[in-house]
DNA sequence: AATCCAGCTGAATCCATGA
DNA sequence: GTCATGGATTCAGCTGGAT
């Protein structure tokens, strides 16, 4: 835990236990096909992925490579676990249905919009200023993590899309190497696996990253105090990203606490009120159009032809299909119509203290 | 030719002789694999896609049919012909797997950010804001038609990205049928199709959509003076798409020559006012002392004895060294000149949110 | 004549828990 | 496994009628 293990990342996660994982954030070679060199207009050479770790013959080589760590990383994830893949139009179609021929579920895909990508030097195509990043859970039935009041939080209230505007990895953050050239071709910036993690994760979760790199994932993870594990087969990336995450510090625990939703609260039966005295049985609620029930001893109500729970109640009032009978309903406190939802509040105060 | 064929796309395609289409724009079933219904917070009920030609019985089935259109679709292509295919991550990372393995070459993936997208109602998942489109030759080999330069101009002068942000298709361009409710369930925006057929294809050049629908397609391509051959088995569809069309005129000659040449950065991107259809290419502008000039499909003007940006032509209409296109034009909106600033702020309101 | 507000809608794989 | 039930959850933009 919190390391970074040296090997082929099949056989790596092949030898540790199965449904021992989270969340898996995988950076998988792109296969990226280059021909020649390109030059920029000023004839400059640009760097090119050319890695030997991005040659593959064919699609099916690729697809073989797929398939194999998209098992192995199945077979690590706990059943509410969930799994993360970037990567361009040159891979992530392949990764894709290979995803949902393993059984995944795709929940989103989201789109990494560079505010400063590369510009297209010829002017033969557009600019490729994206990556897809395919968010997945185990399977169809995963109860996977979504800390969606977090993400609201961080895009200043409004839920979050699934297009994110972040700028690529560059200045300061970017690594180099003993050299002073890049350390890593494809190293991700650090503000696109903060959204990920606070995202889809939880404090002290199991982080996997199979294909770790310069260890953008185990920074990250580390600051969030999630626990990592990378898997990193090249001797010179492991040396960097050891030597980049020792220097990282984790947040304070309060930093840490994410905003949450109505849903995480406990649960308090209408009841309570009731067997608490909060509300008096033969008391009156009142509906947003003025209708009237009263409050039974077993918690439920009565209305004018119907009885049932609050939620019940309002529903049918409405004619809809559900109501939210605690935000629906008032009763009068010191001639004043006051929601019932104040009451729950107050019990869950008592609770919490 | 500029005609709405009846049948299944399949066997349409594979009756027209090959190698006859310069490109092809396809929107085909997503596979949506919705379950049960789903309201709004409001409890009023979502409108789901549930027809019956979104209906597949497994992921190979789904394939199977990809598959062979792909190959009917090939086919028909010039050897120099490219594809446009769009979709969500339900169906587009197996479309996108299919076009490769058919031996069309991914020449770019754009991804259609949406301003206005429905929003996730349950809270569970990031907003599904973008849609997919994937942009392919019909081999690695073809030479297919890029208009750099009008791109760039409908770009404000700088190169167009491989993300474009678009609203969807609602309000009075939305078609509806007898009865007042949405003629076809995913009716694609016309700004979308103007700047695919201006960006990958010539005026003249024949435009296949093998899933017309209500037919965009065929409908911008009138305007932009390319030749269409749609195919659409409903009937309810093809009925609304003739009509539609034969509705819609051609912009002058002129206005759809592009330009060809570099010119100096506009400050503002006036080619998208073009592009959303707020203003039409052929369109008159008025200066101050009454003199008219043109709109062209990118975004240029052209006046009696000029033509370039609007900030161009004003100056050159005033002899002056240079001049605010922006404060300069007017067009006519209900009879009354406007100036098209007030265009520009619609569309700045609309990015700012 | 402008402005405002209520209402409606869009390619959506959209719940969790306990009996 | 199924089933009933509590109760949580929305953004942008257009339209048409009211102010």
């Amino acid at each position: 835990m919190n390391a970074i293990l040296d090997g082929d990342c099949i056989k790596v996660m092949n030898s540790l236990p199965e449904a021992s994982v989270d969340l898996i954030f995988a950076d998988p070679p792109y296969n990226l096909q280059l021909k020649g060199e390109l030059h920029r207009p000023d004839n400059s050479r640009v760097d090119a992925v050319d890695d030997a770790w991005d040659q593959f013959s064919s699609f099916a080589a690729y697809d073989k490579f797929t398939r194999d760590w998209l098992a192995a990383a199945q077979r690590l994830l706990k059943p509410n676990g969930a799994i993360w893949v970037i990567g361009s139009y040159h891979n992530i179609f392949r990764v894709g249905a290979a995803l949902q021929d393993a059984g995944f579920w795709i929940l989103n895909d989201v789109v990494w919009r560079k505010s400063n990508p590369m510009p297209n030097f010829r002017g033969k195509r557009f600019t490729n200023a994206h990556e897809t990043m395919i968010w997945a859970g185990k399977s169809e039935d995963s109860k996977y993590t979504f800390n969606y009041e977090a993400l609201k939080a961080l895009n200043e209230g409004i839920q979050m899309r699934s297009d994110w505007v972040l700028p690529i990895c560059n200045g300061h953050e970017r690594l180099k190497d003993d050299k002073g050239d890049k350390a890593h071709p494809t190293q991700k910036p650090e503000g696109l696996l903060h959204r990920v993690l606070v995202g889809s994760s939880n404090p002290g979760d199991v982080v996997l990253d199979p294909f770790f790199g310069t260890g953008t994932t185990g920074a990250v993870a580390k600051m969030l105090g999630r626990e990592f594990i990378g898997i990193e087969r090249e001797a010179a990336y492991r040396k960097v990203a050891e030597k980049r995450i020792s220097k990282v510090r984790k947040f304070d625990r309060e930093a840490l606490q994410v905003s949450t939703s109505k849903r995480a609260e406990p649960r308090v039966p209408f009841g309570q009120l009731v067997e608490r005295g909060m509300l008096r049985p033969g008391e009156e609620l009142y509906s947003p159009r003025g209708q009237i029930a009263k409050v039974r001893a077993d918690g439920t109500l009565i209305g004018t032809d119907v009885k049932g729970s609050i939620h019940q109640v309002g529903a049918h009032l409405e004619g809809a299909p559900s109501c939210n009978g605690w935000t629906y309903w008032t009763f009068k406190q010191d001639g004043k119509k006051v929601p019932i939802d104040v009451l729950r509040q107050q019990i869950r105060s008592e609770m919490a203290s």
